[in-house]
RNA sequence: CGGGGCGUAGCUCAGCUUGGUAGAGCGCUCGCUUUGGGAGCGAGAAGUCGCAGGUUCAAAUCCUGUCGCCCCGACCA
């Protein structure tokens, strides 16, 4: 039987919601597909249901092709586990908590790592029974400071997650690619356009990180790629050395005085009016800026770090937060800098006519970690670490040496790809996927072991692999659209056919009964508009805010057997037998 | 957490500056007409103007506080 509109349940807006920004929220609840319960949580109607059972139609289908097997766990969960891996502390105000009447803690679960390691421990003790992925399309919950744009940062949200478990490291890497080319099929069959990024592995210690990034305007992620294929986010871009200069014949470094010279700007145009230099006018590239950064490691110690960039970038705070992470990264205090008196505010640098105060013969103590570009021979305007003064010609490996380097200064248009695939451009993407190596982390935590071939114990080596189902549901929605409302591609439209049966008629009617019969005999799902006493640009309209692609309109031709073939897409209207319009849809 | 905007009927909004009977369009109910692009006419139902205090003879409107929502940023996989 079709789906009757006239008994549905299912009521359309003729106006935007007034509380929706992004073209995917405003159509999805228009349309009638979601409705808003709070910030970021939504309830499901029929209609949005039934894609969201197509999306996950799809990845099980990916799933089943890559070998991996579909449990379910509760979104409810105990701390304990989250306790032992620490993240019940990690997440913060991320997680939601809960207790029950016991005054036990639990959480809705942010992602599942624990639990699935915990059920694999619980019944697995052999190499033989290796490897394995198993992934559940579950109800995810995190407490965003900031959920936003409808369903593409929800606060409960529905995400894949898989988990593999091998015994060797060739092991996973052979699941980490099964999952990773199950994606690709994936997000090919939902037409989602994607680039995959190297990922920051910092953070979860993780040993390899690729995000599946959907490039959209609307993408809360900045990525960088080149036309030669690189691509990665901001935070794992890698920048290219350049060539070591020679060192002979540089002249000798020169203290200046520089009064008043706050800015970058303010420093090159005084060096330029007092001391010019013959071939080319300093700029702000040629200067070396000196930035004190304070972090605070999980053990709640503080260390204090200088991090040297060229005068012409702004330090990318993201990118520095992922260089130190799991330390939390701030400017230095005031306080600080009272405690280093060896510092002398706004006039930093790696080099002092009393002796080097940063870098590897420092006499503060600080570490001093410069940015990749400012190799041994290249010379830099930088501070004196005396008030009002600053140095040029100050020659790195000559004259100042460092105890590393850091990739802090952001990244640009231009700068070139580290794989010398030419020059990238900075992109807006959002993350519909994600493949990680966890390794051992969590085996090691939770105490996931089996034996090997020599009957010794060995540490399970884990990956964890994540799609977002209700994200990618927006994101086709924020693709597939007009001023009238959604177009769904076929392969995740909520019917095949929308038959819309119109006029004073009852022929048509009649018709429309007949042809929804053949279509559904023919396995289609079919979507009936039977509304009596409708006009026609009441169901016309419906039918374009909808977005099934293929409609047929029963009306005026009926009563000589005519039909119209409505394509959603092109706006093209085909009129034809009704004969011919069944075949069209089993061919 | 910082900045901005907004809370009035089911929805989208006007009214607030300058205090004086609560409004429109859409939707909904009933009747008649209408049926290829969101129909017409007529008759209706429907709101503690977010909440609390204050000023005033009188508050949707002015003042104070508070709660909520949306957007930008910070944060976040």
């Amino acid at each position: 039987m079709p789906t009757r509109l006239s008994s549905y349940f299912l009521k359309t807006l003729r106006e935007d919601p007034a509380d929706a920004e992004v073209t995917s929220h405003k159509l999805l609840v228009r349309a009638g597909y979601i409705r808003r319960q709070a910030p970021g949580i939504f309830a499901w109607l029929p209609l949005g249901l039934r894609v969201k059972e197509r999306v996950e139609r799809i990845i099980r289908e990916e799933m089943a092709a890559a070998g991996a097997f579909e449990v379910h766990f509760p979104a409810l969960l105990p701390r304990e586990p989250y306790e032992i891996t620490n993240r019940w502390t990690e997440y913060g105000d991320g997680i939601f908590r809960l207790k029950d009447r016991k005054d036990a803690d639990y959480l809705l679960a942010p992602t599942h790592e624990e639990v699935f390691t915990l059920l694999v421990k619980d019944l697995y003790s052999s190499y033989k029974d290796l490897p394995l992925t198993i992934y559940q399309i579950q109800d995810k919950y995190r407490d965003e400071a900031r959920p936003r744009a409808g369903l593409l940062r929800g606060r409960e949200f529905t995400m894949k997650d898989a988990y593999s478990f091998d015994v060797s490291d060739a092991g996973l890497d052979a699941s980490y690619n099964a999952q990773r080319d199950a994606y690709e099929r994936i997000f090919s069959r939902l037409g989602l356009e994607y680039v995959i990024v190297k990922a920051d592995a910092g953070a979860m210690g993780g040993s390899k990180s690729e995000e599946f990034l959907h490039p959209t305007p609307i993408g809360e992620d900045t990525f960088v790629r080149s036309a030669g294929g690189y691509a990665a986010n901001v935070e794992a871009f890698t920048t290219v050395v350049p060539e070591a200069l020679p060192i002979d014949g540089q002249p000798a470094a020169e203290v200046f005085d520089s009064p008043n010279t706050p800015t970058i700007a303010t420093l090159v145009e005084l060096a330029n009016a007092n001391h010019p230099r013959s071939d080319r006018a300093w700029t702000a590239a040629d200067t070396l800026k000196n930035v004190v950064l304070a972090l605070t490691y999980p053990s709640g110690e503080r260390e204090l770090v200088i991090i040297g960039v060229p005068g012409d970038r702004e330090v990318d705070m993201k990118r520095v937060e992922a260089a130190f992470s799991p330390a939390e990264v701030e400017p230095a205090t005031d306080e600080d800098f009272k405690r280093n008196p060896g510092l002398v505010k706004g006039y930093i640098g790696p080099w002092s006519p009393a002796g080097a105060v940063l870098g590897l013969e420092s006499t503060t103590g600080i570490r001093y970690l410069l940015d990749p570009r400012v190799v041994e021979g290249t010379a830099w305007i930088t501070g004196a670490n005396i008030d009002q003064k600053h140095v040029f010609n100050l020659v790195a490996g000559r004259d100042f040496s460092a105890d590393g380097t850091v990739e802090a200064a952001e990244v640009r248009a231009g700068d070139p790809a580290p794989d010398g695939s030419g020059p990238v451009e900075l992109a807006r993407g959002m993350e519909i996927g994600h493949v990680f190596q966890l390794g051992r982390k969590y085996a090691e935590a939770l105490g996931l072991q089996v034996l090997d071939e020599n009957g010794k114990l060995a540490t399970v080596t884990m990956g964890s692999y994540g799609i977002g189902v209700t994200r990618i549901l927006a994101n086709i929605a924020e693709l597939n659209n007009d001023d009238k409302g959604l177009i769904w591609p076929a392969s995740v439209a909520p019917f095949d056919v929308h038959v819309v049966a119109t006029g004073k008629d009852e022929v048509a009617y009649e018709v429309a009964e007949a042809l929804c019969a053949e279509l559904e005999a023919a396995r289609l799902d079919v979507l009936f508009d039977d509304r009596a006493k409708l006009s026609p640009g009441v169901k016309f309209a419906d039918a374009e805010l909808i977005g099934v692609p293929k409609i047929v309109i029963v009306g005026r031709g009926a009563s000589d057997g005519l039909v119209e073939l409505w394509d959603r897409r092109s706006g093209e209207r085909t009129e034809m037998s009704v004969a011919d319009a069944i075949a069209a849809f089993r061919g």
